[in-house]
DNA sequence: GGTCTCCGCTAATCCGTATTAGTTAGGGGA
DNA sequence: TCCCCTAACTAATACGGATTAGCGGAGACC
């Protein structure tokens, strides 16, 4: 025992020691004494001069035992935390998520999932407690362990919207339903009556809104559109050069954080030396954000990531402060992108 | 006091509780029982289905203040972690970081330095020790901070070689003076023989390294070299026009993570005009992270970021457990990039 | 039958700080 | 002279978990 003490640092004890007062005694002093207990300025003056010549400095971790509170916002996205290849896409929810929280005193703590197994993550999804409250990021919700988490009133929010708990689960999402309406309804403007929409396999909210919202304006204008779901193998050259020959004239593509739909969408063109917008329009339900500045800019709406996660940090803080009356869902427009590859359409 | 105790996380009290032992009994049970008491199967598997059902998460905080240890590594860097300006720059050692804090079964706390005052930074740093370890990333050393860490035992690695504090500071860094020196031999051999070097103004051993590596080349071949520091403003179209016109033919620009001198050099070249390499060769000492893949490659070389992150990690780890005779600096080697500014001299 | 030894667990204590309830000394008032 | 009040501290305790000493009971052995 005694040989492994390491040489730590001075205590309060130690201060208490030479100031020949009593350990609380030098917690009131140095700890501003906020509750406003009667104390000598002579006795003051002398914990402060031990303190000093001690060299002391508070041990945060005992402080926060105390305390209750671990100023930690923990963040837990569900795929690597710094993914290599959808980098660029999370990226600037981390950006405004450590802007706020730097704001508001929090530290971040990262959930590394290093096994994706079921087992691993439920292990990692414990390890979440660690954290006074947790940022979500994910195209899916793992029911089970978020219903715990409500049930057990661990204060967390999902960066994105989500439904699949009722109303009970906390979120910042993005309209992605007047975003997407709004873009077939400039396509429709550009003379556009035949639209293919290229979009995940998987369901997920982020993909229902953003296919309600291409309904709801196709139903509105009157234009065709055919629905595609895809897992990336199944759109190329040929089913894109059929629906040209169809009467296709653009293509809306979604944008979700593996970027498949437009990726393959994108090869497909190339593959046939097909150019937007002189070939077809390519929009996209959503942005892409590590986009190319050389590269042409694709026409779609751009998320305001860095203020969902901004927003999402407030609604989190709010929550773990035990507001009340805040809101636990909340929505953020999204700005229109024209892009270079939305064109009028032909004929 | 009652209204403001939150629901809190199950305790091993609560275990203890449901199981019908006691607090030192779950400790045991869930602890590993490393020192070998003697525990009945039953009991541990009535503790384990309690701490099971209630979700328990060991408080780090707790288990830290008397064991000292959270299976937490801590990352600080000087700057906003996700830096908006010059993200590109770090976002590969994060990567690398993440992957290797995974894989050794530790999460990530990042450290967020809202204030960037004395003060502020010294608020910051008292929280490291949070964490088990620390990683630091920034040009600078703060020495005072640093120096007190090393006394204390504090495991610590900086990532980028540093000697401010002698040979007790552990570090990962990169070759970056063999490296340059690399880079202006491959310029020597394509026939250059009168060279500018734009750096940062502000010292620091990455710049230092790579100016001795670039002047030992220099030195060593005999060409001439006009070694320019900056700060942005004073390399513009003019003074580029007045190097070539001096017999200049090739400008080598460091790269930090600022890319204040390179970005200076081609704003300088796009204003004047000035094309790479036909008017003149630039070489860079170091990359360009987000290079967009449309813009022509800037020659120079490749730090091995990602490598460097998981490095240092691994070398945290080892500090932290305690690893008497691990190598406390490593120096990683860099690849040469060719790039498409690179070109053989006039004349 | 008495002592010895294990087994299986708990009581006590520590880590460093914060907070609250008390306790003591001294002064003032009646 | 007795009582009360206030100033100025301290004792006790909490926070959650780890560690060590120790205790009661059961079986073994002489």
């Amino acid at each position: 025992m005694s040989r492994d003490r390491r040489p730590s640092r001075p205590t309060q004890a130690d201060i208490a020691r030479l100031a020949g007062v009593s350990q609380p005694t030098v917690s009131l002093v140095l700890g501003g004494n906020k509750a406003g207990v009667a104390l000598s300025e002579e006795t003051r003056r002398r914990v402060l001069r031990a303190a000093e010549s001690l060299g002391y400095v508070p041990d945060p971790i005992a402080r926060r035992l105390s305390h209750r509170r671990n100023n930690l916002l923990g963040l837990y996205t569900f795929t690597a935390t710094f993914p290599t290849d959808v980098q660029h896409s999370y990226y600037p929810f981390l950006v405004g998520v450590e802007e706020e929280a730097a704001a508001q005193g929090y530290d971040l703590l990262l959930f590394t999932s290093s096994s994706s197994t079921e087992a691993g993550a439920t292990e990692v999804l414990n390890r979440v407690r660690l954290a006074d409250g947790c940022l979500f990021l994910g195209r899916h919700v793992p029911e089970r362990a978020m219903g715990r988490f409500l049930d057990d009133g661990y204060p967390l929010v999902y960066i994105g919207r989500h439904d699949e708990l009722g109303e009970r689960l906390p979120y910042v999402g993005a309209d992605y339903v007047s975003a997407s309406a709004d873009v077939v309804r400039r396509l429709v403007e550009l003379g556009h009556r035949h639209l293919a929409y290229v979009r995940e396999k998987d369901d997920a909210p982020a993909s229902a809104d953003r296919e309600a919202g291409l309904r709801s304006a196709v139903a509105e204008t009157g234009v065709r559109a055919e629905v595609v779901r895809t897992d990336g193998g199944d759109v190329d050259t040929a089913r894109l050069r059929s629906w040209l020959a169809d009467g296709v004239t653009a293509v809306v593509a979604e944008e979700t954080d593996t970027d498949i739909a437009v990726t393959a969408v994108e090869s497909a063109a190339r593959g046939g030396g097909l150019r937007c917008p002189d070939d077809f329009s390519l929009a996209l339900l959503g942005d892409r954000v590590g986009r190319s500045p050389g590269l042409p800019a694709l026409g779609g709406f751009a998320i305001p990531r860095r203020e969902m996660g901004r927003a999402a940090v407030r609604m989190l803080t709010g929550l773990i402060a035990g507001e009340p009356d805040a809101p636990i869902r909340q929505i953020l427009g999204c700005q229109p992108l024209p892009g270079d590859t939305v064109g009028v359409a032909p004929h």
